[in-house]
DNA sequence: AGCACA
């Protein structure tokens, strides 16, 4: 199916996205996800009845947007297809840079804001999303040594990565996301009592190269490039 | 299926 006859827009619009996920995971792994793409001005998702299942991705550039579009059409997401279109109207962040932002009239929306307000008494912190760019090309040595791990015992290639300076509430789930898109992904692994490190296995150290160099510096959070290194053996 | 932003 073509996009459904919607022009062009920087803002994407997702649906079929597994309602299950609390928004602000949501949200985040979108954010992660899609952030490859460009540099993402807002992402907006309501649990509402009419809008849950439903995302918006605010990129700066609509060709970042078409690119989203295309490449992570039915992209699995927490075990969904994504289906993805432009949105069919400016978003109001975009609107509120250009200058044509103005309010609009509250009609039967106010019922929606009293049961959003309900269900976000649960999530008091959220990242500070609008700020990140693009990942950051970072070898990870500043990460690593920080940890204990000196530069110098040079770790050989291993088909299991070591992931540090996760911020602590990213989730195996996210973390699949991100890597699941390259060839070779087995699993994520995660130690409860130790946040901030993840271990993610490939089938070969072929595999967990190429997933190494793609994701190293990403950032899930402005304040966490995250550092890749070979896992010890 | 469903196009919002408080």
């Amino acid at each position: 199916m073509l996009s459904g006859d919607i022009p062009p827009n920087q803002t994407i619009y997702i649906k079929n996205l597994n309602e299950k996920v609390k928004k602000e995971e949501l949200k985040r792994s979108l954010y992660a996800l899609f952030s490859q793409y460009g540099r993402i001005l807002d992402v907006v998702a309501l649990k509402t009845d009419k809008l849950r299942g439903q995302a918006w991705v605010v990129f700066s550039e609509v060709t970042a947007a078409s690119n989203a579009v295309r490449q992570m059409q039915s992209f699995p997401f927490y075990d969904k297809p994504m289906r993805i279109q432009y949105a069919k109207t400016k978003s109001d962040c975009v609107a509120k840079v250009d200058g044509t932002y103005a309010p609009r009239e509250k009609k039967k929306k106010q019922e929606e804001k009293a049961a959003e307000k309900r269900r976000k008494a649960e999530d008091a912190h959220q990242a500070a999303s609008a700020a990140n760019g693009p990942a950051v090309q970072n070898n990870g040595v500043h990460a690593a040594s920080r940890q204990g791990r000196t530069t110098q015992e040079a770790v050989p290639p291993n088909n299991i990565l070591f992931i540090q300076n996760l911020p602590h509430e990213t989730t195996s789930m996210m973390l699949q996301i991100l890597f699941q898109q390259y060839p070779g992904f087995r699993e994520v692994r995660m130690i409860d009592s130790k946040p901030g490190i993840a271990f993610v296995e490939f089938s070969d150290d072929v595999h967990s190269s190429v997933g190494m160099q793609a994701l190293q510096g990403f950032k899930i959070t402005p304040h966490n490039p995250m550092a890749i290194a070979y896992a010890k053996k």
